[in-house]
DNA sequence: AATGAATGAGGATTCATTCAT
DNA sequence: AATGAATGAATCCTCATTCAT
């Protein structure tokens, strides 16, 4: 089969099949990996094969290897993409409060919760392979995902931290508390997926943030 | 070739088909589930083989598949068995607080989730099943499987809504509130299976009640 | 597709598709081992695909993996046969004679050598897997292979060291004089495979014993 | 796009494809079948890719294929140059002989062997894949290989037949003596990669000349 | 001439499921 | 009811070869 056919065979998908020079072969991997979070997130990552993310991406099979060692390599960098991503999203949000308001930790967590969230609607397919692919799969791939998820953790710790040091949040394990809140807003965001109770987003944030400021009893005797 | 027939040929194989009674079929449907039960939260979902279920539990290959449909029957029926015990524990649990304690709803609260935990505790199976794969699953699975995470929500939610009443627990959307309270007790619990920081279960109860009563900051003017 | 279509379409090669029973699983592996045989010497190792042998066995496609674990296995394990096959040849063989003529060595190595070659003549498949693939894959099978063409030498081995006692064989290191016979025997046998230079498997016996017992210059003043 | 274009069209990347003269690709074919014969030494023909030449090479993917039809007519013309090489040799010694010492064909086919061994030693690849790997594709790759091996027998068969003709060596179908030093020597030196036994070269040599001229029997009344 | 990205056929292996016994 | 052999679709990955640049 010559390469017309082949290329006249093509069911065309509209995206470029040869696009060559400088930043090209960075700009082909991000294709992939863009294909690959969406059907990823989709489907699992069991159920996802490389044929799939090829196909979403508008290459050929064997192309994903020319990029990536195997498909679990694959699934790693996608992962370390979206940490990244993740994680420049809340370095920004904090640093956006930083000018006058670092003062009230408070105002900040609240501000970041609800930015975070915000971030998330915007990236839904974040949330399902951040809090729900991650979670089962971070055991077997060589401890090399929880890296990801503890990521998030371990900036959330940093913020209770410097809280329990100013005395605005109670003394227990950092770690611990760090790890609840980002389990909570983890586990909140994936609910949003897949269950519509009509929460916003915005609402959303303030339950989370009230539950983990204030807890669930209602404080009586606040001034 | 009739029953009778074929049963009369058995040449008696020395393998175990004993039991012979009325709920023999039934012992050996749970023997099944108990052994899938541990190589499922061992491997997970994916890289669990009918093949090791049925070495697992000493059967032969195809014969669980005379208990069961196919291998995503064998996981839904062991989740729908997960749910019982786990919803009937916690029946339980509640129940033995009924007598006295239910005017108190913190205390029958604090009580619920100490005594979730340390059942937890004894079935660290369970745990992973729960909050681990029913959470990846749970999408693919005909949402059957949610019916599992959903039931243990609802029976929190009773109590929240219980609350609510008696003006314990703040006005918000109930089942958020009882997801939340379940999503934290489950990923606690999670967590504890593969990071050791020295936590006891009891302690880890505590911090939850804690959490979602009081909040993480500190009740200034508390009486 | 059901087992009766399946079992129709079928293009019918004569061998059993269904036995069972006692020895049945053993018969199937022998089955699925000549088929290995014929497929692995005609099309060398690496040529030679899963399917083949299977299609030659007239079995299914994956039933090979249910009596050897992969590919190399079960060539593996065809060597091991081969060298059992060979090495109780030769050790009837030798047998045969050990009544009157063990005392004439060269009597013994001489009806050994016809005797082998005439062996080999029957079963041209062995000649190649073992003087041809077991060379090149030797080296990569874990040793394993080797064992078969260093039985074959170390069969040799011993006549050679039992000449020496006796005076009738120059004194030399054994292990390379029996890998000498051994080389010469093989390659001999193999050249006869693609070569046919009307030369009889007895002409050729007789011509590797005269070679390796005279050598190729004439004995001038033998009595 | 016509050649002059394309050439004009090349913006100089910084790559090494210096050597611009007239015997430049001659060269780089050269470069190219020296990695060859190291890499297909190394690893057997299936087992290298094009890939590990090109590397080995220091060259590019594709351009192999500029110089080299197929990974096949690689290999073809590597054996064809390791032919021409080993003739030349072996033209080389028996010349270098000519001139005095002809009339002893014994002692000549003496240096010839031990030259033949001197030469191997400095050239390992060479000898697994003449004696090595040709012997398994001979078959598959259009008889061509057989060239090689033959060539090397034709040789000896040369000096055979001279001996016959002096009555220097029994008569014996020449090709079929020939084949058979031709084996031992290839078989004996193939030996020496893998197996150490502390063989030098030097004695390796003398052996097989010993085989060979006298057999393994004790000459008893020798003058 | 060189480069290296792209392609896709091919192959080993796994495993859910079926079925003859 | 139990057994375990049989089946073959499915999947990951490799690699020779092509081709745009």
């Amino acid at each position: 089969m010559s390469a017309a056919t082949r290329t006249a065979t093509r069911t065309a998908p509209a995206r470029p099949p040869r696009a060559r020079g400088e930043g090209a072969k960075e700009a082909r991997r991000g294709l992939i990996l863009a294909a690959a979070k969406e059907v990823f997130a989709r489907a699992g990552y069991h159920d996802t094969t490389i044929g799939h993310v090829a196909k979403a991406a508008g290459i050929s099979y064997g192309s994903v290897y020319w990029y990536f060692d195997s498909k679990e390599a694959l699934f790693v960098a996608l992962m370390d993409d979206l940490e990244a991503s993740l994680r420049q999203h809340i370095g920004v949000t904090v640093e956006q409060l930083d000018d006058a308001a670092t003062a009230d930790v408070v105002a900040v967590f609240r501000e970041a919760v609800r930015a975070t969230f915000e971030f998330f609607e915007g990236d839904r397919d974040l949330v399902k392979l951040l809090f729900r692919d991650s979670l089962v799969l971070g055991n077997q791939f060589d401890r090399h995902l929880n890296g990801l998820y503890e990521g998030f953790i371990g900036d959330i710790e940093v913020a209770v931290q410097a809280g329990q040091q100013l005395g605005e949040v109670i003394e227990a394990p950092s770690r611990l508390v760090a790890f609840s809140v980002a389990a909570l807003i983890g586990q909140v965001a994936l609910r949003r997926l897949t269950t519509d109770d009509g929460l916003s987003a915005e609402k959303a944030a303030e339950f989370v943030v009230t539950l983990v400021l204030e807890g669930l009893r209602p404080r009586k005797e606040q001034p």
